[in-house]
This record gives structure tokens, C-alpha cells and sequence, in this order.
DNA sequence: GCCCCCACTTAACATTTGTTGGATTTGCCC
DNA sequence: GGGCAAATCCAACAAATGTTAAGTGGGGGC
């Protein structure tokens, strides 16, 4: 089957999964973000498309590997991370549904990283060969997909900013901060609480510090009333405190088509 | 005049600019790494461009600016940078001859950090709409470009890992050899010296550690015998070390078209 | 319901890195 | 050649972060 339960009650609650599904977070995040035109968005999702499912911790993309589809993530969290000689690991970015994780290899022949599952994940899976076909007859269906890949990149600087500048306790914040506005294109922030399944240790590796600082880190906000972390649920206690130590500016996500 | 002398001589030794002296490092690069068309180089070639030239220090696109041309940088060195509210400055890459530091803002409206020369610098701007059109006329150069800004991601995440992961001892070794790999690329390295033109505070933005502290790690290397930096010209002392230190594996840079 | 594994939590101590302040060197202008 | 400004260099001390080693707690499998 191809179809685990656990990952069908996630994508939603019918045991039908149909296209719409699979395709509406990212429609949504383009919409807003680009202002896509209809009929792209009509022939993306006419693209045919393979839906596999991963289990937590489970190996999506391998540094290395050569694919000959792109994915889609349809349900549940990724994050691309890379593994350095001694074995530390560095967590590079951090993926929600809708997100296009692996379009740079649209143009690269070889994954140059690792894209592994955070959750129980659905991911639809698209030929290259397909997509090629698509932008070279839809120009624009190739525009909006470079800038998503540009975007990408914007949020990779910013994550430099915050590794290499921002003291432990205000890049937390950040992180924090930085999700939850891509969560709530995709409409997934409900009453200041929204999930992202991060262990502290992976919060420690997206950060560049150990688990055991990151504990340090999650109880200082805890005891300071700005927020809340707990399996994977973060709620946020005291926004204004939350938005003075983020310093947040979220213009580097290009949320709308004019910026 | 539109040439300062010091700039001139930089480009090369006659008095006369020559678009070939312009194009000449990029078109280098873009072989080497993508297998490029020669007509789409010829096109290229053939689209009109501004020059202009930039002091050391001076800020060729403000955080926030909406610039209607794109900049290929024909000589000299710039970087990109945050400052983020404190003050505090991350150096976000290094750009050296070829390079095209702002091509996503053919995608974006806004400029999302600073772009400073690092020398002197010349500088060609090409317009956006000329740009646009011939992306549209010749599908291959757009490809081109967007690979290009893939491989700029990469680096990045690279970047990502240095400053998350590595000791600054290593971290400084994986950044020197990175930029002497993309230097090699256009000709800039000769008998294991070559130039990067950054001031230690600088290095240290790059690092994200302060200017003391990469003092320190300069006079380790110093003593050890891997390496010396004297004002912004690197000589290798002892290979072997130096690729133990960084650790370095370039398949990020993706030089190679089939990679 | 029990057990086991894994995440979380904490403390003590070691190491790295930042801060401050000053001395020295270098490049450049006059 | 003198003098200024910037870059480099360095040491002493402070603060942030890593390491190690233990507990604690909760959820899933049996």
C-alpha cells in the first residue's frame, strides 16, 4: 500500500488523497508570494506525480545521491542538514509543507547534502524530466520557481546572520520567529502555537551550540515568561518580549510579488 | 572620466577597456562549470552595459534599494553583508571577477543586504530588462543564470556549516582554501599565493568571531606553519596540513556541468 | 500495567571566545 | 622625513559555550 495510515490522517481527515491536497500549500505560499497566474498553477498541477511516505528520521535525499524526480512536501517536516569529518552535524534549513526542498537539482546533477524527515512525512515526487518540459512551455512556471529557489537562498544568508552574529538566546528567538511567519502562509499558527517537531538537540544543531545549551537556552525563555517549548510544540507567552530579542525582519522571505 | 587610473590598471595594463576584458572571467568560470554555448556567450557578449568603478569601502547596493540593473563585477572584490540592530556585521560571501553578487533581484525588487567593495573595484551594470529579454529569446542563458545563483546558495550553506560547525582554527582553513578553489577558477592563483583582500576584522565577519580573536587563530596558523596572511595576500606553507584542517570537499561549488 | 528507550534536565568543570586597553607596525599624505 | 590613521598584535580578565556525567520523565511496545 502506499499509504500508511499514520501519514494519511495527516495529510487530512478523508482516506482519499487527491491532488488538491497535495499541491495546496505550495499554491497557497505562491499565490501570496508571487502572485502566480492561474494557468501555471493549472499545469503544475496536471504534472503527474508520485506520492512516497517517510517515517521520522528517515533519509529522504542522501549527499551524493543523483535524482532524477524533485520533491514536494505534501505533509509533514524535512530539514536538509550536513554531516562534517568529526561527525558534527549542521542543520541548514528546516522545511514545511509546501516547500520545494530539492529544486536545485533541477540544475545540479548530485545532491550536495541531506534531506531528512523531521515527522512522519508525505512527499509527491515530480520527473524532472516532467518539470523541464513544463517551464520550457510555460516560462513563467520557471520564473516562479527560480525565485523560490532565490528565496531559499535568502533564508540560507539569514541563517548565516544568525549562527554567526546573534548571541544563543536572541537566535532562538529568531528561529522561532522565522517559522512562524512561513507557518502561517500555510495557515498552520493557531492562537500563538504551532508545531515544529525540532528535539532540542536539533534545535541545537539548526543553531550551531550543543543540546545540553540549548536546554540552557529553552529554560532561560521559559523562566523569562517569552516562550514555550514542548515535544515540538512551541507556544509564544509574550510577543513583544519574542519581537525585541528576534529583531525579526522579515523581508528577506519576499512574502509578496513587489518586494 | 568614468575610469579612475588605479582602477584601470587593475583590469588590465593597456589604457583601453575592452567588453572581452570584461566579459573574460565569468565567461571562464560559466565554461568551466555549466559547459556553456558559445552563442549564448556571444549574446551575452553582445547585451550593452554601463561601467562603473568603486572605491575600497564603498557600498555598491544599500539593504532596501530596488535596483533596475544587475552588476558583473570585472575587477576587484566585494562582499555581501548584515548588520544586524546592535551593530554587529556578518560578511555573508566574498565575490571576486566573474562573479554576478546581484542577479536574484531579477527576481526580487529589493535588495536584502549590502554589497561593499572590498578594493577598488570595476564593475559592469546590465540592465535588468535587456537581461529579461534575452532570458525569454534563449532559454540556455537563463538556465545558465539560475544555476549560477544555485551554486551561490550552496555556498552559502556551506558558510552555514563553517560558522555552526567548525572550530575557527579549521574554519578559517575551509574558507581559505574555498576562495583559493573559486580563484584558481579565473586564474587568480599562482605558485600557492593569492590575494583576498580582507582586513582581519574582516575575516572575522566572514567567521563570525571578532578581529582578536582571528588574530589568535592567524598567529596559530602562523607558528604551525600552514599558512600566512599579510595584508590581504594568503601564501600556503604547508598543503597537506591545510587540507587536513578544512577538510574540504568542493563538490558544493559544483564545477564540474555533470555535477 | 510494566519496562525500556529516548528526550529532557541539571550541575560541575574545561575550553573557547569576547572585552578592554594598550603597544606596535604599516601605508600614505604632505 | 614626519606624522597621522588604520591595521595588526598582544595580554589579562570576563563571559559564553562545550564536555562529562548524572538524574528525571514520558510514551510506546509487549
Amino acid at each position: 500500500m502506499l499509504f500508511a495510515p499514520h501519514a494519511l490522517s495527516r495529510v487530512g481527515e478523508s482516506s482519499a488523497v487527491t491532488s488538491d491536497m497535495i499541491w495546496a500549500p505550495l499554491f497557497q505560499r505562491l499565490k501570496t508570494t508571487t502572485g502566480a497566474d492561474d494557468r501555471d498553477l493549472q499545469a503544475l498541477a496536471a504534472l503527474p506525480f508520485t506520492l512516497r511516505n517517510f517515517r521520522e528520521n528517515q533519509t529522504v535525499l542522501r549527499d551524493g545521491e543523483q535524482p532524477s524526480e524533485c520533491c514536494l512536501i505534501a505533509d509533514g517536516f524535512c530539514v536538509r542538514s550536513k554531516t562534517i569529518a568529526d561527525g558534527r552535524r549542521q542543520i541548514l534549513s528546516i522545511h514545511i509543507p509546501g516547500d520545494l526542498p530539492s529544486l536545485q537539482n533541477l540544475h545540479f546533477a548530485t545532491v550536495d547534502h541531506d534531506l531528512i524527515a523531521l515527522s512522519d512525512c508525505t512527499l509527491a515526487f515530480i520527473a524532472h524530466k516532467a518539470l523541464n518540459e513544463l517551464i520550457r512551455q510555460r516560462p513563467g512556471v520557471g520564473d516562479m520557481f527560480w525565485r523560490d529557489t532565490l528565496v531559499d537562498a535568502a533564508v540560507s544568508r539569514e541563517w548565516i546572520v544568525n549562527v554567526g552574529q546573534r548571541s544563543t538566546y536572541n537566535r532562538l528567538a529568531h528561529l522561532i520567529v522565522e517559522l512562524r511567519e512561513r507557518l502561517r502562509l500555510i495557515g498552520r499558527v493557531i492562537d500563538n502555537t504551532f508545531e515544529i517537531p525540532l528535539t532540542q538537540e536539533q534545535f541545537g544543531e539548526a543553531m550551531g551550540v550543543t543540546s545540553v545549551h540549548t536546554n540552557r537556552i529553552l529554560r532561560e525563555l521559559r523562566i523569562d515568561g517569552v516562550l514555550e517549548l514542548q515535544r515540538g510544540t512551541v507556544r509564544i507567552l509574550n510577543e513583544h518580549k519574542l519581537q525585541e530579542l528576534a529583531q525579526f525582519d522579515g523581508r528577506y522571505l519576499h512574502l509578496s510579488p513587489s518586494s
